[in-house]
DNA sequence: CCTTGACTTGGAGTCGACTCCAGGTGGTAC
DNA sequence: GTACCACCTGGAGTCGACTCCAAGTCAAGG
């Protein structure tokens, strides 16, 4: 599979598929003949879950190092283990920050949206209905 | 109150409060006598908020924006709301991914606690006991 | 008086994560 | 055979959000 396809299918620009792979997010991908890359299945997995990584915002680092692991094999298995738990953590930490402005949010626009129905009413009451609609 | 007393108090550096100042998301703090910012209630309760929206990722730009219609009275009501309720939306799509995310993290987990566990029932089984101590 | 320490300023530097670009190649379509 | 298109590379630029720094001011303590 071309960049460009892969691109499409995840909504991950070319130019950011080609960056992961400079910095060794994505180990050397195959190319063709005219060197152009050719994503394998396995490619495609690891895009996806770095996909997933990243949109709940985990680091590059720690991906890498994490990928890093598991090249290594089956010894690095607790290791890696550690790194998942921690960023779970770390994630549901910020889950956690992201309710409790989510509830100040929605106590805020329900205060604003009190605010402008009684603005309605008192408009009503001063018998100037025609700037309400 | 003075800036480290922020500081201290809300763990937003004095560098950074400094910043937000700067760029026009905290308006011009009252100064005393020898030019040092001295902050009022007002001021903090902004602080507050900031940190509170700046913890679940909301844009410095959005909340200028917020902030600049607050200062023009009644009339942005609607508009403030709007601002908000965007956020809201823009927020709740970040917490989906996030649950998403944190869902393949636990599955993995919970693949690699397997893992272990079987790799240590194997060295059980082969009499390899003290390498799992 | 002098040092110390918390503050001030404007400006520059850093960091993470892309994003863009110039210049070049290779394969297909007309 | 040349125009076009998608691809390639290395390197530079951008963006958001800080973070750091040098040089200066001021009040209080010894």
């Amino acid at each position: 599979m071309k960049i460009a396809e892969v691109s499409e299918l995840h909504g991950i620009t070319p130019d950011t598929l080609r960056y992961y792979e400079r910095i060794g997010l994505i180990p050397p991908v195959h190319r063709n003949e005219g060197g152009i890359r050719d994503y394998s299945e396995l490619d495609i997995k690891r895009v996806e879950f770095i996909k997933c990584m990243r949109s709940a915002g985990l680091p590059i680092e720690v991906l890498i190092d994490y990928f890093g692991l598991v090249q290594q094999g089956d010894r690095t298995i607790e290791a890696r283990k550690e790194i998942l738990k921690e960023q779970r953590e770390l994630l549901l930490a910020r889950m956690r920050d992201m309710q409790e402005t989510l509830d100040v949010l929605d106590h805020k626009i329900e205060v604003y949206e009190n605010a402008v129905l009684k603005k309605e009413k008192d408009l009503v009451q001063e018998n100037r209905v025609s700037e309400i609609l």
